[in-house]
DNA sequence: CATATGTCCTGAGAGC
DNA sequence: TGCTCTCAGGACATAT
């Protein structure tokens, strides 16, 4: 599941279509129902083709297709959400090949969106439509500071993991990295937000940088399932410096001595040492 | 207002 | 072997 981490190594690897020019978008034929495209696909298409890519932005797990098309500023904001991928060469397979976007004047002449479970979502918009995106998204986890977090959280009755992963609050945090950074932090996944001072408040944003930095430099993890592929079709590698995530029944790498467990918080599994993390309060 | 739950989707794996 | 069932969790709509 793309994360922060996951995105930002799609922006990096896919930069080099910045200055391309859009001179088409297929829609293969699939068995599979098709991914959503906001407003439509025609719409989409109208717009892009004929327009050149100016940046490759990423909002929290979002990745921006800047098109400048006559005049016109769009952002194509593409949300890979569990399994959506972009890439540059060929996708694993047909069936989940959800769109191929022609390219002329750059180093590739494709960029492929592929999806195995289809859940991912392709959304048009005007500038005015971005920066309301922009608008109700908190922070990049990257850049927040201890100080904003705490200002939004610290009279709060929600646990901290399910907090984290509030893309309102701060944006960029899944499943997956919100417990590695509360394992990071010593902190228990279900602590009340109210019941953490400001050192655990300082210590959870130098988790979140620190992790973050770190799967980055991995290029984000590939799980079990192994749909996680980067742009140039190859798996991340910072799966094999997870703590926690999907660890449970094993004993803690760090300590020793704990069991990581798994618990459900809002319907997700939650994957903590309860030796290296302080029972809640 | 804040917080919790249901929904979408496909493939993998378990159990029989 | 092949069927049915459960689970995985992004974002958002709806419910409490």
């Amino acid at each position: 599941m793309p994360e922060l981490p996951e995105v930002e190594t799609m922006r990096r690897q896919i930069t080099p279509v910045v200055g391309a020019t859009i001179t088409g978008i297929l829609r293969p034929r699939s068995t599979l129902r098709p991914i959503s495209i906001r407003p439509s696909f025609p719409a989409m298409r109208k717009a892009l083709c004929g327009g050149r890519i100016e940046a490759v932005e990423r909002l929290g797990k979002r990745l921006i297709l800047r098109v400048l098309k006559e005049g016109d500023n769009h952002a194509l904001v593409i949300e890979p959400r569990m399994t959506g991928s972009l890439t540059l060469l060929r996708p694993p397979d047909r069936k989940h090949l959800r769109l191929i976007f022609q390219l002329e004047g750059g180093q590739y002449p494709q960029l492929f969106f592929w999806d195995s479970r289809g859940l991912g979502v392709l959304h048009l918009m005007s500038d005015r439509k971005f920066k309301q995106l922009r608008q109700r998204l908190g922070k990049d986890a990257r850049e927040i500071s201890a100080r904003e977090l705490a200002e939004k959280l610290s009279r709060s009755s929600r646990a901290i993991k399910v907090a984290l992963m509030d893309q309102a609050i701060v944006a960029g945090i899944g499943n997956l990295y919100a417990s590695e950074i509360l394992f990071h932090a010593g902190i228990h996944p279900a602590t009340p937000c109210r019941a953490l001072a400001d050192p655990q408040w300082r210590q959870i944003v130098r988790s979140m940088r620190h992790v973050l930095r770190r799967a980055i430099e991995a290029q984000g993890s590939t799980l079990s399932d192994g749909t996680y592929r980067n742009p140039m079709g190859e798996k991340g590698q910072f799966q094999f410096s997870h703590y926690v995530y999907q660890k449970d029944g094993e004993l803690c790498r760090r300590c020793r001595t704990g069991t990581i467990t798994r618990l459900k918080q809002g319907g997700r599994s939650t994957f903590f040492c309860p030796v290296c993390q302080d029972s809640p309060k």
